[in-house]
This record gives structure tokens, C-alpha cells and sequence, in this order.
DNA sequence: TTGTACGCGTTATCAT
DNA sequence: ATGATAACGCGTACAA
């Protein structure tokens, strides 16, 4: 039987091994690795005579082989809440790219995942840091409730949370609680003395900050403290409505209203709208989170926003300085939040420098 | 030296191995093998042993090593064009989430990368299925001048473009021409006979197929064909205006534009509005997409929508049949599209049952 | 049921 | 100083 020794041989696919590298430029395999690898010791004639021939078929080292020694995939997860629309609104949008972005130029992967019931039950996360195929997570729009994202980072895996807190589990997040103190110290400083707040629920971390912020600029301004001026919303526009609905029944009426997240303050708009009401002549609305519609309702939406893009790029860097084993000073890293003044809390036409973009 | 023989050896970050299990279950890695892979030559109570001792230890298999053998990442990669709020767009947002959902129902990974220029130039693409880091290619959003998906796909790596197509490369798209024919049709049901197009580039395939639609429907209706009704825009909701403010200014002025999405259609009808006309009053205007802001502007937008869900989907199942060698009986699938009339449109009130959601 | 070769690189050791 | 050899990482598959 003919040995088809030197010829050049043409594989069918298109995938080559380390095997066929240092054949076809006649070295060994592991004079082949020190050239990928860019070793000092080899000879750089060599080098380039192995080089030459990588270039020419496209080789590229197989990585799960290489993923075998390192014990690393290179790989990161993020986990991002099932909801409707997941990537429609800004906040997950903008926070996804900064992820996105901050991943690549760190020279990692990044798998996505939905954090279904089914995911959560199955603890599919942990398996598949188990598996070797992801180093790390990242949970985005996680709720306290979730408990599956303690027990993962009890097993040992790298988390870091996107704006959400856990007992145990490192986190970035954004200063919810002065940005919500800013909201009220805008409304005082128009003339509001009886302002409403639609809250979210307890299971997500920000709408309790932005509610924490809320008692403690109506205590420090010295606000009226009416405990029924805090109704319950569900995030959704409907039951920012009912809320409205119910705020505006209270008497004396409130002449300004701070919603936990923006779609219950269109809701409330619209709520408002439907009464016959103005906004902000007879009542004025502020949401958070500056989602993308937030500017195209009528009117256009006051609210307060954090970078979601840099909350992500921080939360990258501080998940892989956890995956390299990196001290890691800032446990928990702190954006800020920016007030974006539009018509729906009565004020001038003051200019948002960041609005002119689109 | 004492051995540490078969006393419970506890590891230290949570990641076992097949020869701890073997040890630990005192039978050799082959049969744990088999216990794992749920073969039918290995004894039942051998196998319930084995895997009591997984359960306990929460051992799950490296894929690293798995991939090793087995050739194949379980992953796939989804490329998604980098514009601004990628994601926030109903288009890619329903999309993606259909890519995902089948992505997980075939037990496969999603990888992300956005198509910046470096992305493409540097063919990294390429480079992860080279390196097994995925097994196939879906392009969401791809241009025609994006000639590196062919690159990749001749190179012999699974590729699928969702609603876009390019030579040798096979693909799911929309009935994009068909949809455009239903709204000229729809148009001219309304009485209309002079309809203007705004257009998108030739490099989106949508685009031009929708412009092909206009132009078929025009013909077979026997519309007004004068050729100064077609402008050129670029997606953008300011081309959409500046196209629409040119539209107008012919005379006789047409009575309706079909806009090639609907950023267009809605800067179409904002610069109708500061022209003073009226919409749909004074004149009638059609997108594509629905987008999620088409609900929201006024008067909101009648357009036609694909479910990018299902194409999402049927581009995975097909990307898979692919990358698992099976033979793929429609290279080219398509989607049908819906007509969505809302008010922009001069409708009657129509129910349009799916809007009822929200 | 088990021993063992194998998949593909990496790295430590040994020979030149 | 270079380059070759061999062991290794972790499962899988086939022969014994």
C-alpha cells in the first residue's frame, strides 16, 4: 500500500488538524503549537515556514482540544428574563450591547439564554457551567425571587447580577435609589407637595430602591407622607393605569405622580388622558428606565435613566476578573442615573443633549 | 504514604470528572460511560448505582472532551447586524426570540456576534466554526453586499440567512414581493391610483422585493407608472421624511405611499404632518415590519407584518439539517405576510383581532 | 464489564 | 538553543 506521504492533500471539509499542519510543513506537532502559540523558543525561520502553511489551508487550532487542557471555554452566559419582547425595550437592549461589546473586546463568547420557568427548575445554568460550557454567568433583569442564582453561585460558578441584588452574589448595578431622590427633588422644586408613587413589586431589586428613594425624599423634603399615595403596579401599562385610576381618586389629588418604571407611567398618561385630565397641567407624570417609547408618547415622557450599556460593560469585566481569579475590589460596582426632563412633567424646554441622536 | 482510597473525596470547586465518579462507584470510566449515555448493554443496577453517585456529586460530563470526540460544538451562531438598538426593533427582537426558542427545543447553545466591520473583515465567523467553536452560521439582517456569508458558506460551513439571500447560500425568508402586492392592492381597493413608493437600497433583499411588489402590482393593476413616484430612502425615519417631502411636491401629488418599513413611513407621516396635511385624510401611508412603534405613533401605522418568530424557527430547523447532514428538501423556505390595517391607512375600522394583546 | 486506542492540542522532558 | 517524544486533559467506542 502507497503511502501518500508528501503530496499536498486537499481535505474535503475544510478543517484541518495540527497532525496535518506539521506534515505539510514537515515538523512535529508540537513545533507546529509553539509557532501558533508564538513561543521564544523556536526558530523564527521555522516559525514562519509553519506559519506560511497555516495561512495557506486556514487552519485554525481546535478549540475544544484546547478547551480540554485550559479547563475554560472562553465562553460567558447571559441570562436575560422571559418576557414579552425581551429585547424590545431599551433597558435590555442597551444593557445587552454593552454586554455584547464588552464581551468581544475581552476575547470572549457570549451564549444567551432565556430564563424560563423550565431553565430555572432545571438548573440548566449550573449544568452548563459544569459542562465546561460557559466559564461564567451573567443575569440580567433577575428577580429576588430567583433563588436558582444563589445556588449557583454556592456551587462555585461566577455570577455577577446586571442591576439586581442576592444575598451572596456579586453585582452591578445602577444608583436607583438617588436617581428615584432625584425625581422627587425635581417635582418639589416645580411646586409638588403631594406626590404619588406607583411602585413595582418587592421581587424586583430596583423598583424597591426607587421606592426606598421615594419615602426618603418625601421625608427629607418633608413631603406629605399619606401612605395611601403609594399604590401597587405590576411594570405592565394596564395596571399603571389602574393605578392612576386610583391615585386620582384620592383627596386631596396628587399634582404629581412618580412611576417605578416608564410602561406604568404611559399607563398612567393614558389613564390620566382617559379622565379628562392634563398632563402635566393638572397632574404631572415622571417614569424610569427611558425606554425607546418613552419619547414618542404624548406627551413625551420625563424619566429617569442609568447607562444600561455601561452597567453591562462593567458586569462583564467584573464577571471575568472573577473567572480569571482576579481580586476583585469593587464587589459591587454603582452606576449612576441621569434625569431626562421631557413634557410630561410641565417642564421647559430644557434641552437633553442626548435626545437630538435619533 | 497512606492511600486515600475509597473515602469520599469532596472537590473543591464542583467539578468532577469521569474517573472520580468510576472511583467513587468503584467501576471503571467505561461503565460510567455507559450509565451516562443510558446504554443497553450495562446492568441496570451497575447503571442506578453509578448514577446515585452522579446525582449525589452533581457530576456532569466536560463537553470539552464530548465535542472532542464527538466533532460538534452544540452550538450555533447567530450573526445580527450591528445598528443601533439592534434589538429593540420588533423585527429582530421577534427573531431572535424564535431562533432562540427553537435553538433550545433541538437541545443546542446560541452563541451572538454582531456584524461590525471588524467582524466581518476578519472573517471571525469563519474562524469559530473552524475552530469548533460552532457547528453552522444564521445571518439575521445580512446586506448583499455582506460577501463574506458567502465566504463562509463556500469555505463549507452550515450557513442560513434569515430574510435575505445571496448566491449559494440557502436561506428562509418572507413573502416580502407578495406583501407588497397585497398593500398596493389594498390601496387601490381604497380608490387610490397614483401611489408613491419610498424605497429602500438595493442592498436588503426585503427591500428590493418589496419595491418588485410595488412595481408588479402597479403594472397588473394598471396604476399611474410615472417613475418620479419611486424615491430612494434609507431606512432611517429622516430619509423617510426627506423622501416624503419630495413625494409631495409632485404634481399631481399622489394619494398614497407605500414606505419599504416603517421608520420611514412614521418620518413620512411626521413630515406630512408639518406640511399640514393630513394623514390619512389628505394622504394614505403603508409601512412594513410593524414595528413595535407603529401602535403608538399617530395616527398609528398600517403595515404589514411577517411573523419573524416563525422564521426565526424554520431558519434554525433548516440550519440544523444542515449541520446534522440531512437532506434539506426546501433550500428556500417562505413565510407568508399579513396586511395590519390601522388608521394611516384611511381604513374603516377593520378589526385586526391579533393587536387586541398588547 | 473493562482495557485501551483515539480525538486534538499543550506542555514538560529528553535528545541533538 | 531547537526540535522531537511522550504524557496529559476527559470522554467515547470497540475489542477482548
Amino acid at each position: 500500500m502507497p503511502d501518500k506521504s508528501k503530496t499536498t492533500v486537499d481535505k474535503p471539509r475544510g478543517k484541518y488538524t495540527i497532525r496535518d499542519i506539521a506534515r505539510l510543513a514537515d515538523v512535529s506537532r508540537s513545533t507546529v503549537s509553539l509557532a501558533i502559540n508564538d513561543s521564544p523558543k523556536i526558530n523564527p525561520e521555522t516559525k514562519a515556514k509553519v506559519l506560511k502553511v497555516i495561512e495557506e489551508v486556514g487552519y485554525r487550532p481546535n478549540q475544544a482540544a484546547r478547551n480540554l487542557v485550559s479547563r475554560e471555554s472562553g465562553t460567558i452566559l447571559v441570562v436575560a428574563p422571559q418576557i414579552d419582547h425581551v429585547f424590545s425595550d431599551w433597558y435590555f437592549s442597551e444593557g445587552l450591547s454593552g454586554i455584547l461589546d464588552a464581551t468581544t473586546r475581552l476575547g470572549r463568547h457570549l451564549m444567551v439564554q432565556l430564563a424560563t420557568e423550565d431553565f430555572k427548575k432545571s438548573s440548566r445554568a449550573l449544568k452548563l457551567w459544569r459542562e465546561h460550557i460557559v466559564d461564567g454567568i451573567l443575569a440580567i433583569g433577575a428577580l429576588r425571587s430567583d433563588e436558582y442564582i444563589q445556588e449557583i453561585a454556592a456551587a462555585g460558578c461566577p455570577v455577577v447580577l446586571v442591576n439586581s441584588m442576592a444575598d451572596g452574589v456579586s453585582s452591578v448595578t445602577a444608583a436607583n435609589q438617588a436617581g428615584a431622590i432625584r425625581v422627587i427633588q425635581h417635582l418639589h422644586s416645580l411646586g409638588h407637595r403631594r406626590i404619588g408613587h406607583i411602585r413595582g413589586s418587592q421581587d424586583v431589586t430596583y423598583a424597591s430602591e426607587r421606592l426606598a428613594g421615594y419615602l426618603k425624599a418625601v421625608t427629607d423634603l418633608g413631603l406629605d407622607p399619606d401612605p395611601s399615595l403609594i399604590v401597587q403596579g405590576w411594570f405592565g401599562q394596564r395596571s399603571g393605569a389602574e393605578a392612576m385610576t386610583r391615585l386620582m381618586g384620592l383627596s386631596p389629588r396628587p399634582t404629581a405622580i412618580f412611576a417605578a418604571n416608564d410602561l406604568m407611567a404611559i399607563g398612567a398618561i393614558e389613564a390620566a388622558n382617559s379622565m379628562g385630565l392634563r398632563v402635566p397641567g393638572d397632574v404631572a407624570i415622571v417614569g424610569a428606565d427611558d425606554v425607546q417609547l418613552a419619547r414618542y408618547v404624548r406627551p413625551t415622557l420625563t424619566t429617569i435613566r442609568q447607562s444600561m450599556y455601561t452597567l453591562g460593560e462593567a458586569a462583564v469585566e467584573h464577571l471575568v476578573a472573577h473567572i480569571e481569579g482576579r481580586k476583585v475590589y469593587t464587589p459591587n460596582v454603582q452606576v449612576g442615573m441621569r434625569l431626562v426632563i421631557r413634557e410630561s412633567c410641565g417642564a421647559r424646554t430644557m434641552g437633553v443633549s442626548e435626545e437630538s441622536a435619533h
